[in-house]
DNA sequence: TGATGATGGTTGCCAAAGTCAACTAACTAT
DNA sequence: ATAGTTAGTTGACTTTGGCAACCATCATCA
């Protein structure tokens, strides 16, 4: 089952494409005060992940930077956390209702950041594009293992 | 010319999927004693980039920066310059013999990663998939204006 | 119960990464 | 010639991130 050069080839130019289009390599994400991490962090938080130690190991960050990240999002206001019930050990993450803005205006812009991508491309054409982008999902998706 | 909401949520969709998968958010290059970002200048100049002032442009990187990270490619054999034949502010940028080894070396782990995303799916899918990447970058290349 | 080991999180210390401004040398245009 | 740009370097920083030691809590089990 393995690949020929050909087509490892193909899948690594569509990744340089990709991730220049969605500057995935820039410094400051979507021309907001937040880093990349920071942003991403909001959205995790917001889609439940619900501690340190979760996000930590979804986003693949060493536990000490992430208590720094989280230190300076709590000094700003932008989460708060409380001790989890059953286990004093956790603390459990929320957004304050300034967090909650700030997301909204991340989402915003990452939303603003697509239309300008996809602003030109005749809809039939951008329709055409979705459609390919859910046939690689669900692809992946249908033989990817659990574990990575 | 606007998207809808639902599409612009399918292609983030599809954008967080896609760089989990490829670790493209990841901060570590496992295994080589490069950074991602040698790594990209590495390949950069491999395809045709020829300066620092080109690749820090490409790669949006300040110049400064730019110029030690070369410092130290050089330093270590990796590269070496020579003056520019029309203009002699411009340092010409080329891989050494071990560039061009240390190169291959990437090139060979980053093959092997995406052959560990893809090894599970069947060659007809795979191939799929691969038109369906290839149909996206040409739409995307065909309305993309100079300037993002 | 209390010893042992694992887990979630914090902190100090440090190296590597990245920024910014000042500077030189070479180019371009008038 | 002069003025304004551009390619690249350097010094002086700040930020990011990695590592290990540490504390508090939890879980296990004799």
């Amino acid at each position: 089952m393995t690949l020929d050069a050909q087509t490892i080839k193909q899948i690594r130019d569509f990744n340089r494409f990709y991730t220049k289009i969605l500057h995935l390599t820039d410094r400051y994400h979507l021309e907001t005060q937040f880093t990349l991490l920071e942003s991403r962090i909001l959205i995790e938080i917001d889609q439940g992940m619900t501690s340190a130690n979760q996000l930590g190991q979804f986003l693949n960050l060493d536990k000490g930077y992430m208590s720094r990240i989280l230190r300076r999002l709590k000094d700003d206001d932008i989460l708060v956390e409380k001790p989890h019930d059953q286990d004093k050990r956790i603390k459990v993450l929320n957004l304050t209702a300034k967090g909650a803005e700030i997301l909204a205006e991340i989402n915003q812009r990452a939303d603003n950041q697509i239309q300008t991508i996809f602003k030109r491309i005749p809809p039939k054409d951008v329709d055409q594009v979705v459609a390919n982008m859910a046939a690689i999902q669900a692809t992946i998706r249908r033989y990817q293992s659990v574990r990575d």
